[in-house]
DNA sequence: ACATAATAGCCAATCGATTGGAATAGGCCA
DNA sequence: TGGCCTATTCCAATCGATTGGCTATTATGT
């Protein structure tokens, strides 16, 4: 680890030592109900409620409804939602389980699905699901429980019992980016496609020695990806060797392991190019082969999959391929409200094509690898 | 609806045909409630909710306890959430405000908030709110529905009415790395001795004219960086020159922005070491100063606040002043907590000294920036 | 002017779990 | 055997909003 520690001399503050209780100020007066708003306005509950939903098949007399419209913006009247979904049956809410909050990419699928929800008012409540062993607790009770309306889950293995019993209890459930036997409504980004715009890239240069580092067989897009890299291999006629493809995690830790296994299994004889099946790894691996003192490009070209920000900046700037990863949240969100409103649900890959980023991290390829171990 | 694409090239495929709809399977067995258990058990319900949730004030026969139990089992039945709050008046369920999810510190907050809240099995609903002028019906309705029991709040403004307004109804609130007039309740990190730690960096290392980017002066933890700034330089006895600081906010964008400034209103006269008070700033602000065709650090020193994996890899790694910010989240939430439960809050600074992690944007001053424009 | 229809609004049940008070049964003591 | 006590269990109200059914009121038609 690089991460040289330097601690700073010790002090410690605390800031003013104004403290409150908020039970004191709580009680200042109660939220306003409906039977408040009913009472002032001198008609039944029922009434209030309908005018307020605009319930079009009983209408009040106008004079009534301005009347109760006054009273409820007088009091400051919101209908209390608990209430509302014990009665109705619906929360308006979703859940979305995710694997780890600290993957980037995430946020740009979050933000997919906020773009989808907001729009129509329903909440999200979020999970970091731990893994198809762990006893998850989490998003267990989040669908027994009856908090939300249907979930979005980013987790599943290919076959995560959790899901399947899920899928089998009848709560709407979209996969994102991920699939699992048996369980119809995923989205999923063409990853296929995106792993053959990586080699074609690739090939184009001029490689041919082309090495792969893949997410874990256990999900489905890695397998996909892994699948779309060797077909595009074969379509080029070119020679595909295991020791040029190695599996890892999604995690930077994963990706530095993976390259050094790379680099141990093949030994002098290293691919000249590299497709990474996910940023973070590729974040990982380029560190091991610089550390190694191999250059980026000059003597490994690397492409990664998923587009960030921070893919600019990295040293070298890494080349990648944008696979539209918001899109996916915002058509995974869509397709479960529309999953709950009884709608059928399909398995889709979305349409758009990955797109390629050029940087810096990829290049003819150089007199290779010839250093003496 | 569900969106059939179709794609300019042809490409859209559509995976496994197989469509379902929800509604037909769901129906196969509604889930048990309380009155099926009783039923079954030939008890009252009320006796099935005290077996069920341990009642000790009156507890049931042991016989009918394992029979309450056993029946429960086979049923699968799990208490309804919903029911459940709009009796007790709880939700266990907490909002988590946040000014934009792409930012790759608030997943740090997040983990933090998580830790504290899944232990106690409390749920987490995030909310992106825009700015406090935006409608921001989003985290409106999460408070005053009734939905949550408490918030914890990322995006307050000094004054922003909207929490002003929360506060004063009496609704738990704890702002987190802000603070907000009149409002009891915080938890942010230590700034100042942050951006102290920053600045003896930057003198140790021989440095004399030193410039800071800061975040937005509408931000408490922006101005608190700031003041830090200031009396550390003060500290040290360096001069202060108005054209060395430049304010932006917490984006990329802003602080490419701040950094053209900061060279248009300094002219040859460039500080030779910077403290950014944001990570996403200090990366904008790192590519325009290569961009002008300065040398990072040999012309001009970075370091930035906020330390995250990523760092160790932009080109060149950055120095950064590593604060603890998921301990943050974990504080806050817990914090959050024990308000939810009546105790009294306080407005605290996180004891934990901020950590100089070094890398290669900063080094002894060069020559200096003497490129005639 | 009378019968009928339409309209406005009220009543009460309901969603599912919790909880204070009442009731029943058995046990104990005198 | 009668009275009292305690251990169990049941009854019913409650949380707040929604909604089908019903009544009272007004409007319409002839």
């Amino acid at each position: 680890m690089v991460r040289r520690v330097v601690s700073a001399n010790g002090s410690m503050r605390q800031g003013k030592s104004a403290t409150t209780v908020f039970g004191s100020s709580r009680s200042e007066s109660r939220a306003a109900v409906l039977k408040d708003v009913a009472l002032r306005a001198g008609v039944d509950a029922s009434t209030v409620s309908r005018v307020l939903r605009g319930d079009e098949r009983k209408p009040a007399r106008a004079e009534t409804r301005e009347r109760i419209l006054q009273v409820a913006r007088e009091l400051g009247y919101r209908p209390n939602s608990v209430a509302r979904s014990l009665r109705t049956r619906k929360t308006e809410a979703i859940g979305l389980v995710i694997p780890d909050a600290g993957n980037p990419g995430f946020a740009e699928i979050f933000k997919g699905v906020q773009t989808a929800t907001a729009q129509t008012g329903w909440h999200v409540i979020v999970v970091e699901g731990r893994g198809p062993n762990h006893p998850d607790l989490g998003w267990e009770r989040l669908v027994f429980e009856g908090r939300v309306d249907g979930v979005l889950v980013l987790t599943a293995s290919l076959r995560d019992p959790l899901v399947q019993r899920v899928a089998r209890s009848g709560v709407p459930l979209v996969l994102v980016n991920r699939r699992s036997d048996g369980v119809v409504g995923s989205v999923v980004v063409n990853d296929a496609r995106g792993a053959e715009v990586a080699v074609d890239h690739l090939v184009s240069l001029g490689h041919r020695r082309i090495g792969h580092i893949a997410g874990p067989p256990t999900i489905d897009t890695g397998r996909r990806r892994t699948a779309g890299f060797r077909a595009a291999m074969r379509k080029h006629a070119l020679p595909l060797r295991n020791s040029w493809i190695a599996g890892t995690d999604y995690t930077e830790a994963g990706g530095a392991e993976a390259a050094r296994s790379l680099m141990d299994k093949s030994g002098p004889d290293l691919p000249t190019a590299l497709y990474v099946a996910s940023f973070l790894s590729g974040i990982g691996a380029m560190k091991v082969f610089k550390d190694a003192g191999l250059r980026i490009p000059h003597d490994i070209s690397i492409i990664v999959s998923d587009e960030l920000a921070l893919a600019a900046h990295t040293n070298p700037p890494l080349t990648t391929v944008f696979m539209p990863v918001r899109r996916m949240g915002e058509a995974a969100a869509t397709m479960l409200l529309a999953a709950m409103a009884q709608e059928p649900v399909a398995d889709i890959v979305l349409p758009d094509e990955p797109q390629l980023v050029l940087r810096a991290s990829t290049a003819p390829p150089g007199e290779g690898w010839r250093v003496s171990r």
